[in-house]
DNA sequence: GTCTATACAAGGATAGAC
DNA sequence: GTCTATCCTTGTATAGAC
């Protein structure tokens, strides 16, 4: 998955390639977005691309699956993290959730991977395996880590990893549906959102009896119900 | 926003197109539609299609804001029955909320809408204003009339409103995103999902504290667990 | 590795007969 | 209201010089 290339100046012609091409198929589309518009975007002819990438479809799946490893990274560092509690493990996990999917470009890819769907169902697969897999399991295991020391309860797990990352996603996906609205952050207070989002799963995770420990650290053994 | 036009025998050409094209739309795309396909589906020629509508672009937000009404029509008889208690009503939502995003064309809309929104803002527009907004006003409908009869607790709206729909609204993303996987109903069971996504909400309705009624009714002060 | 030039198909849309 | 025929643009992709 990568391509050492020739990163000689710093500057290589692929990595500009596909940052232009991944701005433009996130505003227009696939389809939507024509080799035409994607070299004079990047200031050359349109047989340079073809030098490249064999296909507009090559550079499309080029586009979609980088960077997995460099936005998911954040939230492994969370988990491995050492020093924080576990209620503050998983607020900074719910906000690097947040990054990782609203603000990096491959989170921002959904709406893209779900229109070539049909087309190119490898890229699907890839979106899957490499990206949404892995953020499931490592808010998994910052769950089941938390569970283990006690701070946490066991919540039913499926619903509750939709209700982690659902938001999430249809945030992501909202923003897109409304960038030409005058102030989106008016209409979706993400910030906010985002800080009631955590504090209603962390009143999940603490179980609906006693509320438990508000700040527990790892192994305390504050207990409830 | 209606068209009685020529309903005849009970069989609209416009009717027709509007189904396949939104059927096609929904499979490849705005930008990845084209007329000549819609043409062969409907079983006519391309210039035909011109007739019932004047551009691609029309055609399109025709069957972007086909069926609002008849989407949300269950979720607004759910908030008015009066024969439900107030935690049924609520599950009977979420299911609705349920039905209307994932089943429904229109809730299925929701990529397409991002697609083209830059395009063709009216069409984010009136998806927002005529779909989503009328929801998320049922819905809210139904948690305070919950709160006023002492059968809910006051959530962190925002958050909350987020945690309803979101799940919801991913799970529909997926869906498109992953149609070409083996069985979608075991990567994501939708039913599982649904039944324990009602359940934490209500969970988080019954408040930390005393987990407040189960099945109150209005009024009536039946706890749980 | 980038350019000019071009092949060839498909796109949206229109004209005008029936 | 549907057809055939056609216009013109744009699309992806390639050939071959530099």
């Amino acid at each position: 998955m990568l391509q050492p290339d020739h990163e000689l100046d710093g500057f290589s012609r692929r990595r500009q390639i596909i940052d232009e091409a991944t701005t433009l198929f996130l505003q227009r589309g696939y389809a939507g977005t024509s080799m035409s518009q994607l070299a004079k975007a990047c200031g050359m002819q349109k047989a340079s691309l073809y030098h490249h990438f064999p296909t507009k479809e090559a550079l499309f799946v080029a586009c979609a699956t980088d960077g997995f490893d460099e936005a998911i990274a954040e939230l492994a560092a969370i988990r491995a993290d050492p020093t924080l509690d576990d209620d503050e493990r998983f607020r900074r996990a719910i906000h690097a959730v947040y990054r990782i999917n609203i603000d990096s470009a491959c989170g921002r890819m959904a709406p893209l991977i779900a229109e070539v769907s049909r087309t190119i169902p490898a890229v699907a697969r890839a979106f899957h395996d490499e990206f949404i897999m892995h953020q499931h399991v490592l808010m998994n295991g910052i769950i089941d880590d938390g569970i283990a020391r006690g701070s946490f309860q066991a919540p039913e797990r499926l619903g509750f990893e939709h209700m982690i990352f659902g938001p999430v996603v249809s945030l992501s996906l909202e923003r897109e549906m409304f960038t030409t609205f005058d102030k989106f952050d008016t209409l979706r207070p993400i910030e906010r959102i985002r800080t009631e989002h955590a504090e209603l799963l962390l009143r999940l995770l603490h179980g609906a009896d006693g509320g438990a420990r508000g700040t527990a650290g790892r192994g305390r053994a504050g207990r409830a119900r």
